[in-house]
DNA sequence: GGCCAAACGGGACTCTCGTTCCATTAATTC
DNA sequence: GAATTAATGGAACGAGAGTCCCGTTTGGCC
């Protein structure tokens, strides 16, 4: 059953209503670092937030939308990319970034959650397809200008090879499970880099 | 609660519990296909296989159990990878056998659900992971042998190279939720085997 | 073929999750 | 600051998932 809420778009912001969602999300974190996605109840996260569980109910519907709601709300906290340095170096920090968040304690464990509510909620998964879409486009200007300075070859697809960047890395997030860390992700960014110049992602079709 | 199920390894093999297991993982299955991973109830499979709901629940204890199962009966039906033909043939053929994979609408659906169950579950990441693990070192040693024929630079890493190869697709799969499709099956591979050819998957320590 | 152990099946039971109802509190408007 | 509107909170309710009990069926073994 559809339950129309508003989420971040409040009728009357500021005041007790932000108030309420604040303490809920904050709440909802704080549960997925404890207990992860599936140990998320709703009931439990009324009550650490000090809120009716009706609200909780009212407000967000489901567990998905909660942590749906709660990823937006981190997703325009992020930093934009560097517009200085080589292109090694950008795509160096493309790949730290992304650890830096998955190895983060309360980051990483909201970003897991966010992927298994993804793997079985619609709403969920358009979310994080936005997140990544707009994600991806900002730091392809950066591969842009580094084929405009004659860094990589030209025709080289941007997205695509940001994509290549972070892929070994959600891999075995995901996938494998194995650990993430440094190492992995600066030869993720020296591997993806080496097919450029190679000239491996030209002619691709932007998405 | 953690409940003693055998799984596989029934005591008794052949005969009723066997015939049992089978109705039900196939029950699992077109469950899967129809309702996806969250939609898994135990009562409907139960139906669906015309069983008992409490035979279910006590060999399996759990959906993530039932998807675990699932996986590791089809993961010994797949094929090995093939040891004739060059390296990017090799690859190209590993990039295709993951699509197909995914792209079939009963293993697809499958596949889906073990990466869900994964996602919420310590079992079925541990199943997922070992899974991995074999498929990675069996095409490992394609690789090997091509780095023995002189097509790939000496000190290569097998399995880094079979992950970097699958790695967009999942990538696209969980993640980013984008189709995926012949052409960015064998960009994958073609752009893994120019990095490798480039040298830049020398040297990592096998996994 | 008869005995025993193990697995299955049905039904009742409990408990958790999610919904509904309505009184209360806070924010906006005049 | 009084009226109005919207959001909150508590409590009771109902549905569904998961558990338990025990009688029945099946397969192994002599």
């Amino acid at each position: 059953m559809e339950r129309e809420s508003r989420l971040a778009g409040t009728v009357r912001p500021g005041g007790r209503t932000a108030k309420v969602r604040a303490a809920v999300l904050q709440a909802t974190q704080d549960e997925l670092v404890e207990r992860g996605f599936d140990g998320l109840g709703m009931d439990q996260v009324a009550a650490r937030a000090g809120v009716g569980k009706t609200t909780v109910y009212r407000r967000w519907g489901t567990a998905a939308r909660l942590v749906t709601d709660l990823m937006t709300e981190l997703a325009e906290q992020s930093a934009p990319p560097p517009d200085t340095g080589g292109i090694d170096d950008a795509l160096r920090a493309n790949a730290l970034s992304v650890l830096g968040a998955v190895n983060d304690p309360r980051l990483g464990a909201t970003f897991q959650a966010v992927i298994a509510a993804a793997t079985c909620n619609e709403e969920a998964a358009t979310a994080l397809r936005a997140f990544y879409t707009r994600r991806i486009a900002e730091w392809a200007e950066v591969v842009d200008a580094a084929v405009g300075r004659g860094e990589l070859p030209e025709g080289t697809d941007g997205p695509e090879l940001i994509r290549a960047v972070s892929a070994p890395l959600y891999y075995r997030l995901v996938v494998t499970r194995e650990p993430v860390d440094e190492v992995v992700a600066e030869r993720a960014a020296a591997r993806a880099l080496a097919a450029a110049r190679a000239g491996a992602f030209i002619g691709a079709p932007g998405g």
